[in-house]
DNA sequence: ACCTGAACACCGTTCAAGT
DNA sequence: ACCTGAACACCGTTCAAGT
């Protein structure tokens, strides 16, 4: 009973269009994502959206953000290698939620969610008492791990529900070259049923050796 | 004075083909890589590589395979973690040499090249007596800190070279939010001289830690 | 200020036809 | 077996016109 507008069912803006774009690319992946379908999605014409975002690139680079905007952020005070695992392993759980965006993630430039969330992470860092070094370095680590594990992830899960049969039939081809670790190492995957933390445990190698290479400089 | 054929200035081929886009993907980056053009520099007609490529994404498969296959093997035979150093480091350089390659890495099926590349490090991680456990996760560390330390570096260079100004502007504004963590790290990287081998110390920092924690167990 | 259809210069790929 | 032009169903984006 409140407003019944004509035409324009909602207000457009940027913020409505990076959501719908990001819904979409959750559900049907980055590269069937559109400029028409968008609009499509959003009932509206395709030039419509260059009124709120640039271009293709532009937009790009705001889902990215509301993606990052979307991590927790790692408490500053107390166990600093505790609070990082707990905002890397949220940061885990949100990008498996939008499986197109670490590919994205370092390729693009950083909008500012992902620079408060990149000045957090240093300032726990060097609140610990990590020398300049150590700080710098250990940033790279842990980055490189969200990003670079989640994506592998991402890149097994998609390869696995892709082709499934093709993969086996490969692998028996293949196998004639004989690659004994690797079908050893495809087993496990098969076996491990989640339960394992792989994530977590890496994390904590590159964490404790932080610690212990400070502790002992 | 030899062969003078008449119109086919060479035999077309699908190593032909994969080294031509492979160049041109060095060259313009992976999203200026298209049928069209790889026909034109090879003066052919566009559908003339589909008969030795079925698709584009069978392309990008090939590609990968032979950059994987440019990687050195780890030597599996003496000190475990120097022969995964170094094969890592050579990686690090090849990727560097194909900055289209990280992001297509993990993405897409694994070739033959790959898998005898992963084979490889699971056999090296497997014969330095490391229990399966411990194979699993180092296989997935490792390969982790390959890719994704390199794509977080390329993207760093990419961003760099693409707009310097812009980014100068877009910290000195959003820096009005004030994120001093995030400049001194910046100011860190203009500082760093490519000397320091960040790649190799994060690395060292996995292997040490799988290591350490091989021989509590 | 915001919206939009028509048009442009591209894509990857199918198909039918050539040798 | 290998090559290829024409055609199809798409892209992102410019432009001029609407409100």
């Amino acid at each position: 009973m409140a407003t019944q507008s004509p035409t324009p069912v909602k207000p457009l803006g940027k913020q409505r269009i990076l959501e719908a774009a990001i819904a979409y690319a959750d559900e049907h992946g980055v590269d069937a994502l559109t400029m028409r379908r968008i609009a499509g999605k959003l009932g509206c014409g395709v030039m419509s959206l260059y009124n709120h975002v640039s271009n293709k690139e532009d937009m790009l680079v705001g889902m990215v953000d509301i993606v990052a905007g979307e991590i927790e952020l790692p408490s500053v005070n107390g166990d600093w290698k505790g609070a990082l695992r707990a905002s890397a392993a949220n940061a885990h759980e949100v990008l498996l939620m939008h499986q197109w965006a670490p590919a994205q993630w370092s390729l693009r430039m950083p909008g500012p969610a992902r620079i408060r969330y990149m000045d957090s992470i240093l300032q726990v860092l060097t609140e610990a008492g990590l020398d300049a070094r150590l700080v710098y370095s250990g940033y790279h680590a842990v980055t490189m791990h969200i990003i670079g594990f989640t994506l592998q992830e991402i890149g097994y899960l998609q390869v696995l529900d892709a082709d499934f049969d093709e993969l086996a039939n490969k692998f028996l081809k293949d196998l004639s070259g004989d690659f004994p670790y690797m079908v050893d190492h495809v087993r496990a995957h098969m076996d491990d049923n989640c339960d394992s933390d792989e994530f977590g445990f890496v994390l904590d190698l590159i964490l404790d050796g932080l610690e212990r290479v400070s502790v002992t400089s």
